[in-house]
DNA sequence: TGATATTGTTGATATTATCAACTATATCAT
DNA sequence: ATGATATAGTTGATAATATCAACAATATCA
């Protein structure tokens, strides 16, 4: 059996994870690769809620709830009931928060550089639009 | 800022561990996905240790010591001490691991065909030397 | 208005991952 | 040969990630 593709993957992810992690490592916050990750998505995403998240990052909504909770009782993001819907909660970073993301803005780019390093745009685009078919096949 | 590539490969990765866990559920055994991996390395890889899983999954070898442990106590697997090095211990199929195998390796190709779904060779062949590249990147 | 759906929270638990300490065996330099 | 160092694997402790069910509050729709 030619192994599957998504061994490589697997292999790629791990090697990801363990970048990011000592990237939040040497920031020494009481963080991980999942609240870094909703960080940048609340910073992305207009007026962004815990189902925002949810959908990004294609997790649990219960996961979500426990990393948002985590980033509040840290100092980093507080919620405000939406006007519109009030069962809605709009997150947005305190001072301390938009500090940290000014720095995980630079790490994830440095990291996002060195992961692309060598691969020209046709090969990238390529990459891209596979990674989500893929994703749009196992939906 | 642009979203990073990386996201698109966590929701690839997401769905795959889903797709992948219907899959396992369906067959209805004690295992999880890490399982059905050493299994399939194992069956991959000539004269296979423990150590052989860590370099291949790229996981840690506590993780990999209970998984082995785990498929031996469902009796899928056994170990015998390597006669060259009395450290290592040499991992192969039970007649009812064997005959799960079968079954593993069926699920798989499936899974690989539906995430392969409208991808020429030459996407496909862009997309694993992409992934490669990165994996050395981030080493 | 009542039935149904959505958003978010919490409890319980499973799965995956990490690190350190340890045993046993092997290897290598002297 | 012996002692130092390295490797393969095990175990304990714990952190990080993920899942599912039950629930409250609010919204939507018939």
């Amino acid at each position: 059996m030619d192994t599957p593709i998504i061994n490589n993957l697997f292999t790629l992810m791990q090697r990801y994870r363990m970048t990011m992690r000592d990237v939040i490592n040497a920031n020494e916050l009481g963080l991980n690769a999942m609240h870094v990750r909703c960080l940048h998505i609340i910073e992305a995403t207009e007026a962004c809620t815990a189902n925002d998240i949810v959908q990004k990052m294609q997790r649990d909504k219960a996961q979500v709830a426990r990393l948002v909770k985590d980033l509040m009782n840290l100092g980093f993001i507080e919620k405000n009931a939406s006007k519109e819907d009030k069962r809605r909660f709009i997150l947005s970073f305190t001072e301390s928060g938009s500090a940290l993301l000014m720095k995980l803005l630079a790490a994830q780019k440095e990291i996002n550089n060195s992961l692309c390093k060598g691969l020209n745009k046709a090969q990238l685009d390529t990459f891209l639009s596979v990674v989500d078919k893929m994703s749009e096949n196992l939906k």
